[in-house]
Order: C-alpha cells, then sequence, then structure tokens
RNA sequence: GGCUGGGUGGCAGAGUGGUUAUGCAGCGGCCUGCAAAGCCGUGAACGUCGGUUCGAUUCCGUCCCCAGCCUCCA
C-alpha cells in the first residue's frame, strides 16, 4: 500500500519496519470542550487506516492520546468553576461518546499525559544530559540549535521563521526558536516535582513520550491534522530523534486537511464552531462518517448542511440495495471477501472517494443481478467492503426506520394496512390520503413485489 | 513576506497526456392504478495566461483565488 508522507512530499509505498508489528501514533484532542468536526475527521480518517492496516498486517498497535494537562484545561476549570479533574474526564468521556456515534473503533492504546509523567522527566533528563536541552528561570528549553535536521518535516528553515515571526519572545530563550519542555507551576496550578522544581510539562513533550513508551524508539506511521505539522511535530520529532541519538523518530508522516465551514474557516472568533454532538441531533453519525469519508483524506473539506444531506442519501440508496436483499443469505464475517478493486483504492493513500464509487457499483450490480447467488455475492461484498469504511454495518430496516425520529411505529403499520385494503377494493382516492397523510410527517411509501414498506424522508 | 496544501460539470467529488468516474439534482423512457424505489438513456467540467506536445483538465512556468502554519498562543 501506498501512503503520502509529508516529510518527503511524495506518495510512498508502505513498509513497516516490523511487518509482524505495524505502529501508528495520532495525536488526539486536548480535553477542555466538546469535539467539534475538525477533531472528528482525524478520528475518522485514522480510524478508516487502523481498519485497513489490520487486515493487510498481523498485528497493529494503534495508539491515539488524551491531552489531560494543558493550559486551555486549567482555564477552562478556572472559568468554569470547577476541578481540573473534572473538566479532563467529562470531555475525555464526551469525546469517547461523540466518536462512538461516528462508529470510530477504540485505538489499541490511549494513553494520557498524567500517567506519563515520570517517563516524561526521564526523557527531559535525557536531553538535558546529551545536550540538546538546558535551563533557565526554571524552565527546561530545547536547543533547536543542537539538532541539524530541525525542520525537515515542516521544510522550514531558521531564516524564513524568523522572518515572519511576530510574537515577543520569551526572554529566557537562547534562540527564539527554542521551546518548552518543562515549565514551573505556581501553586494554584498543577505541577509534579521534578529535578528542575515543581511545574508541568510543556507542549510537544508528552507525545514523544507516550509514542515512545507504547510504541518504541522508531514509528511507522504518525498522523494528525496539517495544523499539527508546525510546530507541534516539528518539535516532537526533534524531542525524540535527540534523545534517541539520533535513530529515526517517525518513517511515514500522515497529515489530513482541514475543516472549513459553509467556506468559512472554522474558528471561535468567528462562531461557527460545528461541535459533532450538534451534528448529530441533525443527522445519523453514519452520514457525518460518510460526509468525512466522500473527499479524500488530505485536500480541504467545506462543512455544509448541503453536504451532510447528500452523505445521507448517499447512503440511502445504499441501503436500498441492501434492503432489497433482505432475504439474501449472507456468509459469516469472517468469510466476507472484499473486491480487490475497493481495496486498491484504499491501498493507495486512503483514497475513500474512489472507494466509495466502486461500493456504488455494487450497489447497481445488485438491483440488476439476476441470480440469488450473484445477489449473494455482491451483498457479502458490500457489507465486507462497508465494514472497511466502517459504514452499512445497521440493519437497513434500522437505517430507514429514522431511529429516534420519534415516530408511532404502530401506528404507521395501521395505516398502511388500511391503504392495502384500501388499494385491494380498487379505492385509489382513499390509499393516496393516507399515503399524503404520511408523507406529511415524512414517511414515505413504497409499493415492492412483497408488499408496501416504508422509510423516513431524509 | 516565507513554507505547505487545494482550485474539476447545478452541488459534492475521484481521475487521466487522446477513450463512461461515482453520488445528489435535471431531462427522456421503462416499471407502477398513480407515486416511491429501481432500471435504461441523456445533457453538463477541468481558475488565469503562456510553454512543451500531433494532442493537456492531466507535464512545466506565471499570475489570481481559498485554506493552514510561521514557536508556548486565543
Amino acid at each position: 500500500m501506498f501512503l503520502y508522507n509529508t516529510k518527503t512530499q511524495r506518495k510512498e509505498e508502505f513498509f513497516p519496519q516490523d511487518p509482524s508489528r505495524v505502529t501508528m501514533y495520532v495525536c488526539g484532542p486536548t480535553v477542555y470542550g466538546y469535539a467539534h468536526i475538525g477533531n472528528a475527521r482525524p478520528a475518522v480518517i485514522f480510524d478508516v487506516l487502523a481498519r485497513l492496516l489490520r487486515r493487510e498486517f498481523p498485528r497493529v498497535v494503534y495508539v491515539r492520546n488524551i491531552t489531560d494537562i494543558d493550559d486551555k484545561i486549567n482555564a477552562a476549570a478556572m472559568a468554569q468553576g470547577i476541578s481540573i479533574a473534572d473538566i479532563t474526564s467529562t470531555y475525555t468521556q464526551a469525546y469517547h461518546d461523540d466518536l462512538e456515534a461516528l462508529g470510530v473503533l477504540a485505538p489499541d492504546v490511549e494513553p494520557r499525559v498524567t500517567n506519563h509523567i515520570p517517563q516524561i522527566i526521564e526523557m527531559i533528563d535525557s536531553l538535558l544530559q546529551a545536550g540538546h536541552a538546558y535551563e533557565a528561570q526554571d524552565h527546561v528549553l530545547f536547543d533547536v540549535s543542537s539538532f541539524n535536521d530541525y525542520g525537515e518535516l515542516s521544510h522550514r528553515n531558521r531564516a524564513d521563521m524568523l522572518a515572519g515571526a511576530r510574537v515577543e519572545i520569551a526572554p529566557y530563550k537562547r534562540d527564539p526558536a527554542d521551546f518548552v519542555l518543562w515549565k514551573p507551576s505556581s501553586e494554584d496550578l498543577p505541577g509534579w516535582d521534578s529535578p528542575w522544581g515543581r511545574g508541568r510539562p510543556g507542549w510537544h513533550i508528552e507525545c514523544s513520550t507516550m509514542a515512545e513508551a507504547h510504541l518504541g524508539d522508531t514509528i511507522d506511521i504518525h498522523g494528525g491534522g496539517r495544523d499539527l505539522i508546525f510546530p507541534h511535530h516539528e518539535n516532537e520529532n526533534a524531542q525524540s530523534v535527540c534523545a534517541h541519538n539520533g535513530i529515526s523518530f517517525c518513517r511515514y508522516w500522515v497529515h489530513n486537511g482541514l475543516i472549513t465551514v459553509e467556506s468559512e474557516k472554522m474558528a471561535k472568533s468567528v462562531g461557527n464552531i460545528l461541535l459533532v454532538r450538534d451534528l448529530l441531533k441533525q443527522a445519523p453519525g453514519e452520514a457525518i462518517r460518510l460526509a468525512l469519508l466522500n473527499a479524500h483524506y488530505r485536500g480541504p473539506l467545506d462543512w455544509t448542511e448541503e453536504g451532510v444531506m447528500q452523505a445521507r442519501r448517499s447512503l440511502d440508496r445504499l441501503y436500498q440495495a441492501l434492503r432489497d436483499m433482505h432475504d439474501v443469505p449472507v456468509v459469516d464475517s469472517s468469510q466476507r471477501k472484499i473486491p480487490d478493486t475497493f481495496l486498491n483504492c484504499l491501498r493507495d493513500d486512503l483514497n475513500t472517494p474512489k472507494a466509495l464509487a466502486i461500493l456504488f457499483g455494487l450497489a447497481r450490480e445488485a438491483h440488476t443481478a439476476a441470480d440469488k447467488a450473484q445477489k449473494s455475492r455482491i451483498k457479502n461484498e458490500m457489507l465486507a467492503a462497508g465494514d472497511l469504511l466502517g459504514l452499512l454495518q445497521q440493519d437497513p430496516e434500522v437505517w430507514f426506520g429514522g431511529a429516534d425520529a420519534g415516530l408511532d411505529t404502530a401506528h404507521i403499520e395501521h395505516l398502511i394496512k388500511q391503504r392495502e385494503a384500501a388499494r385491494m377494493s380498487k379505492d385509489f382516492e382513499k390509499a393516496d390520503r393516507i399515503r399524503d397523510m404520511l408523507l406529511e410527517q415524512g414517511v414515505i411509501l413504497e409499493d415492492v413485489a412483497d408488499g408496501t414498506r416504508w422509510r423516513v424522508a431524509s
């Protein structure tokens, strides 16, 4: 399979360092608020990548961290007048709930920063020992000038960075590019004892430490949003390489594009942050997931209400095919074959839109297939391919039933029976009246070969 | 200003040096009591200006537009 590597700026064939154990680290959320759609995109993208890797390789260790130490968390606790622990546990739970609604499977390991303080201190200490860091005014800073390859990931050089610098340089830095590994905490802030006094870790060291703790010195894949390339991942790379005597930290850097909302950037200052839990009130999680997978992961994605509607209708089409095959037998999920055409799309830098096109092709085949054996093959393929994308695993009846639309199913069935009776006696006026009545409630009827079925309008 | 990614039909969105993406929407037909679903057919595109080429949406360069980042920071 091939992945686009940010570091080399090329699509490269993916070879794990150890084929028997693929390692992937993805930057998770800082838990100080509800997840927005921009947080959801990498979670869904790398969920698909993890699913693909798991079927291509015997073992995959996927780590996605929870950042539960951060000044933004401290500020949120202060603002809401509750403890830091309450903030982090509340929003960690909310994050899990939101992702579950989007069909995102749990990673193999979900480390938290607060559980890795000794390892963080150890790593900072080794950076100091190796001459890559220095202490200044109760801070420990990374010495960027000690690492020749600084900038290799984000493709910037020091001169460029300085030219655009618009932030005041902290006086304790030897060089403007140096960044904090450890900083002092006042009594009212969370802190841990360290060789450099009571304090807390800086921004980037946590990811270096947790990747090392769970995956080793060199990892295969590191993922995250494009906005993290600099400074976060650049710094993470510098720390890890320098703490490990120059050993390569990450073999493939994979970054997803960012989301805009109705053509505008999503930002607090614009006031257009879309929370996953709010979107879930408007559309099923599966539709939101499809809307995220409908564009290639590396490109930008403009989020619109229309886009979610289209995703929902696209799922209608796929589930319609499965619904028509409700009586077609399937084999056990472990026996199902995924078409190579479909797999090859995903193997080619996770081309989900192209893979979806294959899935739609199967849906068409399903409608035109002549015999049952053919339909059985198609149904198995659709379910297996869908599973790789985290789609189509619901019972079609549940999808079309609108789950929580608050409909009185018994009442609907009753009206359908009345209409059937009316049709039998050729009282089409009455039959149409009943159909219109249901349509007003958002219920669409379909007269098919073996009776009348209904679905919620999308 | 620097670095990075993107600009494709009404909308979303793949892809390709010359030949159908796909989904939604439109149009015509079939099916249907009528619809819906489905099927068949159909119109419609590659930001700008140049260059390379027999031929470019696809390669190269210019410019324009959109987005992100430019170091502890909302």
